[in-house]
DNA sequence: GGGACATTTCGGCGTCCACCGAAGCGTCCC
DNA sequence: GGGACGCTTCGGTGGACGCCGAAATGTCCC
């Protein structure tokens, strides 16, 4: 009869190239860079991290190996990205067994507040503005269920009179939606196909702007009126004060 | 004002110590054994990951001190298991980007049929009883949308007529229900505190039993009537054949 | 109490690998 | 074409760590 499925392939997995990957601090700095759904160059990520050009080099190869990251050429520079959607959860849930990173040898302490308010993980919206939506989207009845934040019918209407490509994730083949923890908050936000989404037009009506080739988001004043309108987020200027 | 969020904490996470705590065969080998959710002493996961006790013991120490698990003391036994259900779902998000383990040198092909059938997979059934038990009952509609799986009234009634504390999950601090995605199958079946509370039921009920000091589940015959006239599940005898 | 057993601690060995600077390769731009 | 620039490859070095056997610790049981 031989083995039922197929090859006699374990049903264990091998960790340990994942984990070689993840093992080295100059690694770890490169994927939370990483993580907010950019793509940087290599030099970026080779300064970010303290480490020369050539070392950092040899990193990327590994995490590329490793299957996490993937690289993309243009004219002189080499972009580096997640590889997909998929590394972007597994290392969302990593993050919760995982400390928080000291804090690094450069400065840092001013955008530690422009990434609280808003950010991209990976794909969809966090920091205190993908938490406010979330929650105000579960008290509208739009999404159901404090960590499943499924989909209502009237959140359908809502979300596809705002622009949002909804059917586009109803039928995508990864779940709808999904509940994203922040690492420090611990409080849930939209994620999913749907989460992102809604990341998605949230960038291309202008609601929000990455920040100039750093992390993090700004919400530019059509956002702010937006959601202050629709459902009373008073989105504090904790930045700007 | 100082930072928003106390200690200018970074928001990033140090994956290094995870990392590391994955990256060599042993410790993945244990890892795996583990999550079945059982706890083993520190002798078998040496003999099963082909180590001396001695080097056992150090890498279970590392495991520990990552955090992934965590060590009950009873007799001259010491038992290890995964520290919890986070280090669960995290193994299990980190196993759709690792490759699938080289069969390693002990005898095993026997028993991946076992663990074809019916397996834990930490605290909720798997295997192909997990997965046609999920089939079923999204059929019954008993849980809705394919990656969701959110539990439906008919649902709550049906699975509280068969014992399962469906209140207690309900009501329960982590995600009712979650879709767990086999390694290899990458078939949906139940997860989350719902799923967790099928599988205590199954136990509890004599429907299943764990298999003497390995890896997998027997389903008993109370169990094989119970799935077959509950919901036409024919359970092949695909291992004792 | 003594002997078997499970496990950890210790010391030592060999290998792997993170790191750097220098050199090589490709791209851009004057 | 030549020089600046971004990145990778190469060679070499030092430290970290996976491995074992031997000895130490602790538990069980006669």
């Amino acid at each position: 009869m031989s083995p039922p499925y197929g090859r006699s392939m374990s049903r264990d997995r091998d960790f340990t190239a994942v984990g070689r990957a993840l093992s080295t601090p100059a690694r770890s700095t490169f994927l939370n860079l990483l993580m907010d759904g950019t793509s940087r160059p290599a030099g970026e990520l080779a300064l970010a991290a303290g480490v020369s050009a050539s070392t950092a080099s040899e990193h990327l190869t590994v995490l590329v190996d490793a299957g996490l990251v993937t690289c993309r050429a243009t004219g002189r520079h080499r972009y580096y990205s997640l590889a997909g959607q998929e590394v972007a959860t597994a290392l969302e849930s990593l993050g919760m067994l995982a400390d928080a990173a000291p804090v690094s040898g450069y400065r840092r302490s001013r955008r530690a507040e422009y990434l609280a308010a808003a950010r991209f993980c990976y794909d969809h919206l966090a920091g205190r503005l993908g938490i406010s939506l979330t929650d105000a989207w579960v008290h509208a009845g739009w999404l159901a269920g404090r960590d499943e934040l499924a989909l209502t019918d009237a959140g359908a209407v809502g979300l596809r009179e705002l622009g949002v490509d909804v059917d586009g994730a109803v039928t995508a083949r990864r779940a709808t939606t999904r509940a994203c923890l922040d690492w420090t908050e611990r409080r849930p936000h939209l994620a999913g196909a749907l989460g992102s989404a809604v990341g998605t037009r949230f960038l291309d009506a202008g609601w929000v702007t990455r920040h100039r080739s750093g992390r993090g988001l700004d919400v530019t004043e059509a956002g702010r009126e937006l959601v202050r309108e629709a459902w009373g987020i008073n989105l504090a200027d904790a930045g700007a004060a």
